[in-house]
DNA sequence: GTTGGCAAGATTGTCAGATAATCTTGCCGT
DNA sequence: ACGGCAAGATTATCTGACAATCTTGCCAAC
């Protein structure tokens, strides 16, 4: 019978996590304030050294630690991104609905656009930038870069919105999305090439409606590969 | 001269960290699917077993992996609400631009709205759920409780699109949200109370742009509070 | 006196090997 | 057929050592 128990013993390491973690609230410590070396929290907590190191090893994956060779631990700062990087690889995993991340995506994207319109009107420096990117797009030749370019001009989008926790959602999906990139077929190219066109036209001449529903149906284009 | 290099040797258990990502993803395996155990991954890698002891158990911390004693490595399961667990034991260490995140929540919770008013209409089930935590806002008596089910009222909301992927992306981002609510005084709960109400009201009634007005100015009450 | 480099110490990074704890599997007796 | 027990497999933890890297301070040269 199994009902009893399943009590399992709290392992050692992650009574550790928790009591560094413990050990920075309690001394009010901030990003850059330095810990004890690990031999001292080792001899601390009552422990060897190597089940502390990986308790740190896993606060600094997620950015709560930060160590240096030659120097100790510190306290780390966490944002988005950092924490994004690691969960878009598990949005890969999550066999989530294609359908739901592409609505997404719209949203997200779409949303932006009146922001970056603004931004436009108000910094020179970022329609260049994204003509440059629909040039590069008609000289590219093979899938390849196609694919790294489309990537580059929807997170330039972002990027021109100035929203930080937005380009790191992106990025997150981005993971996602390339795996139906590669099924792109070459007539569909020339379509893509002229959507990132309009796009950009419309956004420089403040078309925001405009620029939204091109974009929505540039994305929404994807919605006929996945069946 | 300090020109030359800071060329950092990659560490060794973050090369296995990525590697085991890459195993993961290149052999098509889902959560619950199993891992070669540390001595083979060791040995493929031809690194120590301690090493990727430390990569597994950061790649675990996030819930990538999970490992039973006895039994071996197993691919995770999707757990946010452990990762937000870690990362809002100290909001110190949050770091993001708080009119940034402010206008990320804008874009994400406005733009679902839409979808929120067709799923309404389709689904009689909603409505009254919503409602139910406009109730319960009216009957909070602490502060705690208040942000408790603020929380829960915007989530319910991006719940209520059907959208996935943009509830675990609202939920990252309240984490890094939290500090703001704290500073929230008594009399602000009531235009809180009355912004949820009307919010819903604008909803059941296919009121979409005034839902998206309404709940703009809502989110954007905080600013006032930051500065 | 100032500057430059070098040496020593401190700290994390990596490894090897061993033992304990825990789970699974299959055998054996009833 | 069923229950328990033993053996194997695998992770959990520890000890100890050495390598790599950064900081600090001393010392010599100018």
């Amino acid at each position: 019978m199994g009902f009893m128990q399943t009590l399992r013993r709290p392992k050692i390491r992650d009574q550790a996590s928790e009591q560094i973690k413990q050990y920075i609230v309690e001394h009010h410590l901030g990003p850059g304030d330095r810990l004890p070396t690990e031999s001292q929290l080792a001899e601390t907590f009552g422990i060897s050294r190597p089940s502390v190191r990986e308790a740190t090893k896993a606060l600094e994956f997620l950015g709560i630690v930060e160590s240096k060779t030659g120097v100790g631990l510190t306290v780390g700062r966490l944002d988005l991104s950092r924490v994004t990087e690691h969960l878009g690889f598990h949005a890969g995993l999550l066999d989530a609905d294609p359908l739901q991340l592409i609505e997404s995506r719209v949203i997200v994207e779409t949303g932006v656009l009146p922001r970056v319109a603004k931004q436009m009107a108000a910094d020179p420096a970022i329609e260049p930038r994204l003509r440059q990117l629909v040039d590069q797009f008609r000289a590219a030749r093979d899938l390849k870069t196609w694919i790294a370019l489309d990537i580059q001009f929807h997170r330039s989008l972002l990027e021109a919105s100035g929203l930080q926790p937005l380009v790191a959602f992106g990025d997150l999906l981005h993971v996602f999305f390339q795996r139906f990139r590669e099924s792109v077929k070459r007539a569909e190219w020339k379509q893509g090439i002229e959507s990132h066109q309009q796009i950009v036209d419309h956004l420089a001449a403040q078309r925001v409606d405009a620029a939204v529903a091109e974009l929505r149906a540039h994305i929404e284009s994807h919605q006929e590969r996945i069946r």
